[in-house]
DNA sequence: ACTGAAGGCTGCCCGC
DNA sequence: GCGGGCAGCCTTCAGT
C-alpha cells in the first residue's frame, strides 16, 4: 500500500492496464474479423447462395479437418505404444493395418 | 452447363471456392485471436488477478461504450419523432435541453 | 423393462406425456399473451401513437429496471472480490462509498 | 392543448400510461411463462430426457397441429368454392371424398 | 418480399 | 467429467 502508484489487490495498476488494453485490442480485431466474415456471407447471399447451406458446408469441412487431426493424434499414440517397432518396415505395416481397421 | 468449369445451382465453382476459402481463412484468424485472448486471461490469473472480476470489468467498459452509441441513436429517434420541430431554432433548443437532462 | 407401461430410454411414458403437455399448455398461454401485446400496440397505433417510439420507451424502461438489478449483482461480485474485507465496518464503508460513486 | 392534464403529441397522458402499463403487465406474465417452460425443460433434463430431442418433438407436434389447421382452412375454402352444394348430402359426400384424397 | 432487429437455442469454455 | 455461463447462430416478427 505504501509503494509508488496505486495498486489493486497487490497488482500494479500498470500491469492491470496493460492486460485490459491488450484484451480490448485483441477483441476489437476479433470483432472486425467477425464483421468481415458476415460480409462474405452477405456477398455469398447476393450471389444467390443459400447461406444456411453454406454454413452447414463450412461446419462439415471444419468437422472433417478436426477428425483428420484426431486421427493423426491417435496414430501418434499407437506409434508410441508400439515403441521403436514403428520405425521398422514391419511396424509401419502394423500401424497402417490398424489405421485401416479403425477407419473402416 | 456447357460452360467451362462445373457450376452449382448457377454459381461458378470458382466463386464458391473463393468464398469458402475466405471464410475459412478469416475464421482461422478469428480463432487465433480467441486463443490469444484466452492466454492473456491466463497470464492475468497467474499474476493474481481475479479473472471473473476482470471479465466483468471488460464487459462493463464495453457496455459503457455501447451505451454512448445507443444514446446517439436514441436521440436521433426522438429527433425524428419530434418531426420538423427539430429543424427550428426553438426545436433544437428543446432537443438540446432534453439531451442534457438525459445525460445528467 | 418388465414394469407396467411403455417406457422410453428408461423414462415412463406418463412422465414424458406430462412434460410435453405442460410445455404445450404453457406455450399456448405464452402465445396468447404475445397476441394480447400485439393488440395493445395496435390500439396505441390507432390512437395516434408512434409505435416505434412507444416500443423504444418500453425497451428503455425495461433496460433501466435491468440495470438496477445488474448493479446489485455487480456489487455482490465486487463485495466477494474484496473478500472478508467487506465483512468489517471499514470494508462496508468502502463498499458503500463505491456504490454511491457508481450510482451518481 | 388547453385540456386538463399533460398531453403528448395530442395523446392524453393517462391513455399513454394505461397502454404502457398494460404492455408491461402482459410482458411480465409472458416472461414468467417463459421461465416456467424453462423449468419444465430443466425437470425433463434431470429426469434423464435428452432436451434437444424433446424440443424437436415439441416442434414437430406444433408443426403437425399447424398442418391440421391448414387443412381445415383449405377445406373451408373448398366448401365455399362448392357453394351451397356443400349444404346438401351429395355435397357433403363430395367434400368428404376430397378430404380423403388430400389426406392420403 | 426483403431487411433488420429481438429472443431463444446450441455449442464452447470455464470452474467444480 | 459435468454443469453452469456465455458467445454465436437461427428463427420469428415488425417495418418498409
Amino acid at each position: 500500500m505504501s509503494e509508488i502508484g496505486h495498486n489493486t489487490g497487490g497488482i500494479a495498476a500498470d500491469r492491470l492496464r496493460s492486460i485490459v488494453e491488450r484484451i480490448e485490442r485483441l477483441s476489437e480485431e476479433k470483432d472486425a474479423l467477425a464483421t468481415d466474415i458476415r460480409e462474405v456471407y452477405a456477398e455469398a447471399k447476393s450471389a444467390g447462395l443459400d447461406v444456411k447451406v453454406l454454413r452447414q458446408l463450412i461446419r462439415e469441412r471444419r468437422q472433417d479437418a478436426a477428425e483428420i487431426e484426431e486421427r493423426e493424434t491417435l496414430l501418434e499414440v499407437y506409434r508410441r505404444a508400439l515403441g521403436m517397432l514403428a520405425e521398422t518396415p514391419l511396424g509401419e505395416a502394423a500401424v497402417a493395418r490398424e489405421t485401416r481397421r479403425r477407419v473402416a
